[in-house]
DNA sequence: CACTTACGTAAGTTCATGCTTACCTCTGGC
DNA sequence: GCCAGAGGTAAGCATGAACTTACGTAAGTG
């Protein structure tokens, strides 16, 4: 999960994850969509996207085809949801811990003027 | 969005996100968590989530209260379901990039052995 | 007004990272 | 076996980012 976060982090690594999305492409064909880098920095991001698994290489005659994995974005995705929701008990804990804090911090706080 | 997946590639500060998911904490408060990090340290990782508008930040006398802006967090799940989405739609492009690829590149492709 | 409490900010250091050029490794065709 | 095409790896560099200590600032308290 930390290194999927890590390696979506980086724009061009969205970019190239995206390229590759809906369609199996090789190597060369990847570095071409990206002509402000040399070849190499983007096969050192394929690396890093295929170490967090958000894609997989497969090897055909002297060519390399990438395809995204996007199981491991539904594992993010679920990670979020699962983890970081803005659901109904969110909202209650949000609601009990303000109560709680301003129960036992002090008898009577009035934020700002009410007196 | 940029801002806001930059941020939470930090594990420390998913940590941090985290202790103010359901409850406004003090900036003391949080840096008491983390004993092995200085106060300062904290603090920054507070302002890199609040520019990413990730939480809020409301002064009271002294001290600042965080609480987590958890509207940003929906936002980037919503993202990452329209744009990364594993759906039907995804597996006919996949299906149809193949198809296309294979009648363009070569009459008869055998990947390997089938002579 | 001094003093403390609660923080953020500045400057500097160290380590990670994205990039470059140069080189090495495969696979296929002759 | 040799050469060419495709593409990863190594070494080096420059920028960014996480951390440190030291200092600045604003709100309460006597």
């Amino acid at each position: 999960m930390d290194a999927a976060l890590k390696a979506l982090a980086e724009p061009r690594r969205r970019a190239i994850l995206k390229l590759v999305w809906s369609q199996e492409l090789p190597a060369s064909a990847i570095a071409e969509q990206f002509p402000d880098v040399s070849r190499p920095a983007v096969s050192q991001h394929l690396r890093v996207l295929k170490d967090a698994d958000l894609l997989v290489e497969r090897r055909e005659g002297t060519r390399r085809l990438y395809l995204a994995k996007t199981q491991t974005m539904d594992d993010l995705r679920t990670y979020l949801e699962d983890h970081w929701t803005s659901g109904l008990d969110r909202l209650r804990d949000v609601a009990e811990a303000a109560e709680a804090a301003k129960r036992s911090a002090h008898p009577a706080p009035p934020p700002k003027g009410s007196s």
